[in-house]
DNA sequence: GTCTTCCGGACAGTCACTGTCTCAACCTGA
DNA sequence: TCAGGTTGAGACAGTGACTGTCCGGAAGAC
């Protein structure tokens, strides 16, 4: 069974996330505050600090930090993280995929909007802490090389997504991975 | 002539941060309200605010923000930036260098005090942006791929700073960073 | 149908941070 | 040395993000 309670908890979430990007994209972020969204979305401010934490968490969906460790050595792939990644954004690109229709509205902020940058800036860093011991495990890095290149993977697929955006969002994602990262492949290069 | 007001502004701020670190040290950081700061260093808050900017500027001195262009250009060296690191380390721990001396209390605090180390990353980051150009006009990088190699770098270094601090601190940053920083090498391999 | 558990709403409180005003002390030019 | 302009520190009120606690009512188990 689903747990009605928890269902509930899915739509309400969902209304408020959607709300909350009405309202940024009319007035922006600063503008607007926490009782206004919880407002429109017919909830207590209460509820959005119990769903979303912050104000920023709002727009960032800590999808890494929700993930088990299990699932996490699933997705990422020691051999070739770059592949895994461009993997990802594929998938995420891939008109046929069931997207959240709210992913694509918030990456805005990710980039104007300095405190939530910062949001996830702090998401990745705990991203790359996490993925560190798997890389650690299966190559010849040791663990200080393994937490500084998650670190580098991490944020330089940030800087790559930022590239994405300064140029308008026109071209596809992924050949900003591909093309930006490039050069960090010769980490796995044979020497 | 230095300025009777410039020389009491920097003496101010000295005295601020060093209260400040009394007291964070004493009783943790969220603890410890501006207030108290303020009082303790015999200013009002509104000067803590008008220094520092924010409760974690009294720890993170953002010295690169302060940095001009130029100044920046000179320091970075495109064609070799993990040797300007190291360079830059080395003459950090260089024990006959004059270095302020709240800086090595303050490190403590970059990686265990999440909004600190949020305010360090932010600031690492906008390091990386003003970076990016530099790398890009000397070299077969892209701009795209210049800007992920300098973000790349600017958090691995953040990384292999944060193992040097959870092993104790003890052995020579420099270590670290040649150690860790190793793999990011290959980037300006021969091919 | 009852009993327990859980969760959302209400509410009060803290504190980081902002904007504005005032006044005193420095700086400048004669 | 002394006016006039400027700068900057303190005082103060306000906003809003976030926390902790309590309570009532509805979902879940039996």
């Amino acid at each position: 069974m689903a747990g009605l309670r928890e269902q509930w908890r899915r739509s309400a979430m969902r209304t408020i996330q959607e709300r909350a990007l009405d309202l940024f994209d009319e007035r922006g972020f600063d503008a607007v505050t926490i009782e206004q969204v919880a407002a429109a979305a017919e909830v207590s401010p209460s509820s959005v600090y119990r769903y979303f934490g912050t104000k920023e968490g709002l727009l960032v969906a800590d999808d890494f930090d929700a993930l088990t460790d299990d699932q996490l050595a699933a997705t990422f792939d020691p051999a070739d993280p770059i592949g895994g990644l461009l993997g990802s954004v594929l998938r995420y690109e891939d008109p046929g995929a069931s997207e959240e229709p709210t992913s694509r509205r918030r990456v805005r902020y990710f980039f104007s909007e300095p405190s939530v940058r910062a949001a996830v800036l702090a998401t990745l860093d705990r991203a790359a802490k996490r993925l560190a011991p798997l890389l650690a495990n299966e190559r010849t890095l040791g663990p200080t090389q393994a937490h500084v290149v998650t670190h580098a993977l991490a944020f330089g697929y940030f800087a790559a997504l930022e590239r994405w955006f300064e140029d308008g969002s026109t071209r596809p994602i992924a050949e900003y991975v591909e093309e930006g990262m490039g050069p960090l492949r010769a980490i796995w290069a044979p020497d």
